[in-house]
DNA sequence: CGATTTGTGTGTATACATTTG
DNA sequence: TCAAATGTATACACACAAATC
């Protein structure tokens, strides 16, 4: 027993030692599982240390750390070598961006859209693919993985973005989530750790959660993810991944700097990292980027994995990304693709196809572009002080002082009309003392919608 | 060191004891595997017993166990209490079934597709859902889990098939196999165990593999699954879920009885087993029995999954399935599919739902029926004694006498001009003595091309 | 900066369950 | 039917690594 008086509080969580039956572990973990769903222990509490509860209960700590560890992988607990373990915060809850359960009125600001009045851009060509004669030959289980055409059309489109590849190396998936779902099953293990920056997709880390992946949380700066951080991580800790989005990070809209590439480029050779590069954003930075490099994959050829959907820079709903890969990923990931998707919807690859082949892909840009543009001006005109990251991001990063949790300041704005994500729900890891709101510019359906729920988010933040 | 002169025969494997680095059970773990793709150990080997091996070694035999469970868990071994550890069958080798890598020209008995000239029927509705102005309104982000017309269309189809449901459980999802993605994701945890038939769907075999869920092949008869054998097992080791196909197994094309339903629901009730219900050939025998009962899932509908694509029924390229559940599941599976689909394509599922709204669907389904006859009487004709299963599956299950490794079965009927699926492929855990060829009647471009195949396949047969 | 706290990784002992003969 | 063979589950000991003060 520990003579410290600091020690002599009561242990946060005294487990019944009348209850336990034989297998202890699975019955001391059910015991702390039922206790954090029904409140008992609250998000932040620190549990008691594994030799404390061992001494307490009078069994080998070593079985504690099993108990912990079933309660941690269930994403209930969180431990850290030398601190001791807590009850996660947020344990049983969700952080899922999903448009589900939205049913109240208000202006969203929230979930990122791509400028969907784009939308009439595709129809023609959509009816086009209707009329044509080969529509009979979409509708078979042939080309799992990409009919030869619709790999050409996303071959000459990755081109454009900077990535030169193959047939062979590029497959059609059923948008960005899928690839990073066929990704994640295909090259990883469960307990494998993927280095991601602190504020990441959202959908990555429920994505981590479903399938065991442990998220490291690496530091960065304006320039990106710091690759002398991510060096160090890898020192102590074997990493086996890395995931980035280059071009514009959602949500912190940051695009790493060339030299920053390079080193982060490096750091990935020398620990053998697998690279996953989410490169969504790429239409926006090849175009309007004087000396654009394109992707970072190009890098790390045979250690790198690029995804790129078309749901922003095309359209949303047709659910069309491009996944390319080196020749080492080839196997498993087409493999895991067979067995995920058995194939992906060749309408919706003709529809994309078809719209590249046509060139009609330039005009839904170039009015995104212009709408991304007038958005940004938009938010710029109104909060002068968060002017920074992408120009043409379809989201912001806006900082904000209030120190509430992040459900409490997003009900608050719910109530006044608007949805915005708080940084909270992007958090990997340990919070900063730096809050944040995501602001989506693409989702509103014009302009004047946009401009009141700003105007509202800005009074909200003037009255805290 | 054993006196029995049986055991004198050298052990089958002996790793290096010097190349033996510290952490011994990874050390030994990457030496097995390495000499398991090599071949140095072919497949059926049995590895030395754990404790002999640890004599020879010098250390503890549950290290040994660990090291094996390593490969065990990559799918390279496979252990049995009592009898002991077994190189895998194909142990470095797939058993996915895809059109993929199949250059070779050949008749395709192999891949069940879905009597693809059906599909004509398909284009009018599909063109027709072009024309339509709503169009536009399926290129958004709107409706993850399916848009409310489309739900309600599946509600319609689901209750010709004698499930009731509301759009509160139901959810539309890109394809079966991506249904069953969800389900396996959110509902399973690694490790966890799931029944299947000792043949079962080859696909799920690769998805257990993938999500490091072990399947307990549970013997039957006739009937189906053996609901006694289902409860011993799960006495004596906790199983967390059931995967059945009760409409037409594939590839046994066994229907499970009534009287076998309701005993099998009484096991899966008592151990609470999560039952996955993959009912894609519903369309198949709901028409065509006199008493059809409906999904076995109603007999257990809190603990039930309802999957049903619509590949079979209407139209293979179009990846739409339904998924319908009980309320217990609800969360986590809506959680799960917007984090791996963040939405299904709004397009297929406009088509199958203007598909079963026009009454179309009738059409393509007695197109189907029709075909199916004409293709099992002809299977019937050529091979009167494998008369047995379903009367209109859309593939056959021929026993075969050949005790020839399944790959090598396989490349000699490949060699003869076609292309057949050996029961090694279907098969979890033991091989029983009896090997069958999973035999497609749906795929050949018309009822010449499928004689020509059955009429090569009978010649081969006769000759063994 | 070094001692202490605290969680993790690795090897081991033992009881148990299943299969086989 | 039982004993031997053989894999599995559980608890433990100890060395190590990371964080903290």
């Amino acid at each position: 027993m520990p003579v410290n008086s600091f020690n002599d509080y009561p242990m946060t969580w005294k487990p019944d030692r009348q209850t336990l039956k034989r297998p202890i572990y699975l019955s001391l973990a059910s015991q702390l599982e039922q206790d954090i769903r029904l409140g008992l222990l609250p998000p932040g509490t620190k549990l008691p240390p594994q030799r404390e509860l061992a001494d307490f209960l009078d069994i080998n700590f070593t079985t504690i750390t099993r108990a912990y560890k079933i309660c941690e992988l269930k994403g209930l607990l969180h431990a850290r070598t030398g601190s001791g373990t807590f009850v996660t915060p947020q344990a049983a809850q969700t952080v899922t961006i999903s448009l589900a359960g939205m049913q109240q009125e208000c202006i969203d600001l929230g979930l990122v859209a791509s400028y969907e009045e784009t939308n009439t851009l595709t129809l023609p060509i959509l009816r086009q693919v209707a009329r044509s004669q080969r529509l009979e030959s979409l509708l078979t289980y042939a080309c799992p993985d990409g009919m030869p055409a619709h790999k050409q059309a996303g071959i000459y489109w990755l081109q454009h973005l900077g990535l030169h590849t193959d047939p062979e190396h590029i497959a059609l998936v059923s948008g960005t989530q899928n690839g990073l779902v066929i990704c994640l099953s295909a090259l990883f293990s469960p307990g494998d750790r993927i280095a991601v920056d602190r504020y990441t997709y959202a959908n990555l880390i429920e994505l981590a959660k479903l399938y065991h992946l442990q998220l490291i949380p690496i530091d960065g700066d304006a320039q990106g993810m710091s690759a002398a951080s991510l060096a160090a991580h890898c020192q102590l800790h074997p990493i086996q991944g890395i995931y980035l989005m280059p071009s514009c990070s959602n949500p912190t809209t940051i695009r790493i700097s060339t030299a920053r590439r390079e080193e982060l480029a490096e750091v990935i050779r020398r620990y053998r990292l697998i690279f996953l590069e989410d490169d969504i954003h790429a239409f926006l930075t090849a175009d309007i980027l004087p000396d654009y490099q394109g992707p970072m994959v190009n890098l790390v050829p045979e250690q790198g994995i690029y995804i790129c959907g078309t749901s922003k820079s095309i359209c949303s709903g047709l659910r069309v990304a491009y996944l390319a890969g080196g020749e080492t990923f080839r196997e498993p990931l087409l493999k895991a693709l067979f067995n995920i998707n058995v194939k992906t919807s060749a309408l919706d690859s003709e529809v994309i196809t078809q719209l590249i082949r046509s060139g009609q892909i330039w005009k839904i840009i170039a009015r995104k572009f212009s709408l991304a543009q007038t958005a940004n001006d938009c938010f710029n005109a109104i909060f002068p002080q968060a002017v920074q990251g992408h120009p043409l991001s379809f989201f912001r990063w806006l900082p904000i002082a209030c120190q509430q949790p992040g459900i409490i300041v997003e009900q608050q704005l719910l109530t006044k009309g608007i949805r915005v994500y708080h940084s909270d729900r992007f958090l990997c890891g340990n919070a900063a003392p730096q809050k944040y709101l995501r602001i989506s510019l693409a989702t509103t359906a014009d302009l004047a919608e946009l401009k009141k729920g700003l105007g509202i988010l800005a009074d909200y933040i003037a009255s805290e």
